[in-house]
DNA sequence: ACCTCGCTAGACCGTTCGGTCTAGTCGCGG
DNA sequence: CCGCGACTAGACCGAACGGTCTAGCGAGGT
C-alpha cells in the first residue's frame, strides 16, 4: 500500500526540488530564496512544492538540509571505514569546501552554516534539521577519532571542535573570498588530537 | 560647516536605526529582517531611514557591522593592552558570547556570522563591511599573539583560526541550543599558539 | 470502458517587501 | 523676520512574498 509506494515512487519532482533547494539555499540563506526561485530552478509547478512538501518553505529547507547532512556524513564514514585518521577526514572536507567555493566564485557555501544562521521559532523544522546535522558529524567524526586511539571525552571534543572550525572557516573564506583559512582547519585539529 | 556638524548632530534617530539594526541583524540575518521591522524597533519613520543611510538597508547592515566590528576589536585591544595574553582574549569573547547567547535564549547570535553567510553582489557595502571586520579582528588578534612571543606568521595564523573557530562555534551553539561548544575555542587556540 | 487517485499545473489570494516621493516641521544664519 | 537646509513623517508604489485552491492529466486497477 503507501509502503509500498514510497520505495520506487520518486518521479523526479521531488528530488529536482530538493536539489534546486540545497543549491539555492546554500548560496543565500533561507530568508535569501523564495519559492518561485525554486519553483523556477527545478521547473516545477507550485502545486508540485505543496503536494511533496505539505509544511512548504520550512518543510523542504529541513528536507535539504537533512540531505546535505547525509551527504557528508557518508563521506566522513567512508573515509574512516577505509582507515583515514580523524585529521585526515577533516583536512578532506576542508579541501572539498575549498575547491568547490573557489570553482562557484564565493557565490555559494558548503556545508549548512548560510542557513544556520537564520532558522527561528519560526522554522521549526529547519532548525530541527540543522542541529541534527551538526550531531551526526559530530558523532561521525567522533568515532573516527576514537578508532585513531583518542578516550572517548577527548574524541567528542576534537569532533566538536572540527565541525565548529570547518563551518566557521567556509563563513570566513566567504567572506574574504578567499579560501586560504581553509587550510589551516585540519592542522589545528590534527594539533589537538595529537598532544596529550 | 559639515565636519563640524558631524561632531556633535547625532539625533538620536540615526543611532537608533543602528542599534535596532544590529539587533535585529544579529537575530535572524539580513534577508530574515525587513526595514518596517528595523523601523518598528528603533521608533522611527521611512523617511529618516533613507535620509541618514541613502542606499537602504545593504547601507544600514554595513555600518551596522562596521559598528560591531569596532566594539569587538575594542575589546581585543582593550585586553590587549591591559597584558592579556592572545589565549586569554579568545577566552573572554567566547565567554561573553556564549553569556549573552544563553541570556537571549538563543533567539539571537553575537558577532557577525549570521550576516556573513547571506551578503551577496547585491548587497556590497555589507560585504565590504563584513570582510573588513574579519581583517580587523585577525590582525587585532595578531598583535596580540605577536606580543606573547610568536612569530608574525604563525600569530596571523593563530589569529585567523581563532576568528574562525569563534565564529563557527557560534553558530553552532545557536543550531544546537548549547554554549558547551564555545567553552573548547579558548584551550584549542592555546594549544595552538603555546606548541612549537 | 471507466473510475480512482497521485501528481502536475498555474491562476489567484492577501500580505509584506524595499524603496520613492511629497509635505511639513524645526532650528539657525542672514 | 525670513528663508533655507536638515530632518521627520508617512502615504504610496510596483513587485515579490509564501501559501491556497480548483482543474485536469494520465497511469493502474477492476
Amino acid at each position: 500500500m503507501s509502503a509500498a509506494a514510497s520505495a520506487d515512487a520518486r518521479p523526479a519532482t521531488r528530488e529536482r526540488l530538493l536539489a534546486a533547494a540545497r543549491t539555492l539555499f546554500q548560496a543565500r540563506g533561507f530568508h535569501g530564496v523564495g519559492v518561485s526561485d525554486i519553483l523556477a530552478a527545478a521547473e516545477a509547478p507550485k502545486g508540485s512544492l505543496y503536494h511533496h512538501f505539505p509544511a512548504g518553505k520550512d518543510d523542504l529547507a529541513a528536507v535539504a538540509v537533512a540531505g546535505i547532512a547525509a551527504d557528508v556524513a557518508a563521506f566522513i564514514a567512508q573515509r574512516s571505514d577505509a582507515g583515514a585518521a580523524g585529521a585526515d577526514i577533516v583536512a578532506a572536507i576542508a579541501d572539498m569546501c575549498a575547491r568547490r567555493m573557489a570553482a562557484e566564485a564565493f557565490a555559494w557555501s558548503p556545508l549548512i552554516s548560510a542557513m544556520a544562521a537564520q532558522a527561528g521559532p519560526e522554522t521549526p523544522r529547519l532548525a530541527a534539521a540543522l542541529a541534527l546535522a551538526y550531531a551526526g558529524w559530530r558523532s561521525a567524526l567522533a568515532a573516527a577519532f576514537v578508532r585513531d586511539g583518542l578516550p572517548p571525552a577527548r574524541a567528542a571534543e576534537a569532533a566538536t571542535l572540527a565541525v565548529l572550525s570547518l563551518e566557521g572557516a567556509v563563513i570566513v573564506a566567504r567572506a574574504q573570498r578567499d579560501t586560504a583559512c581553509l587550510a589551516g582547519v585540519a592542522p589545528l585539529i590534527a594539533r589537538f588530537a595529537a598532544a596529550g
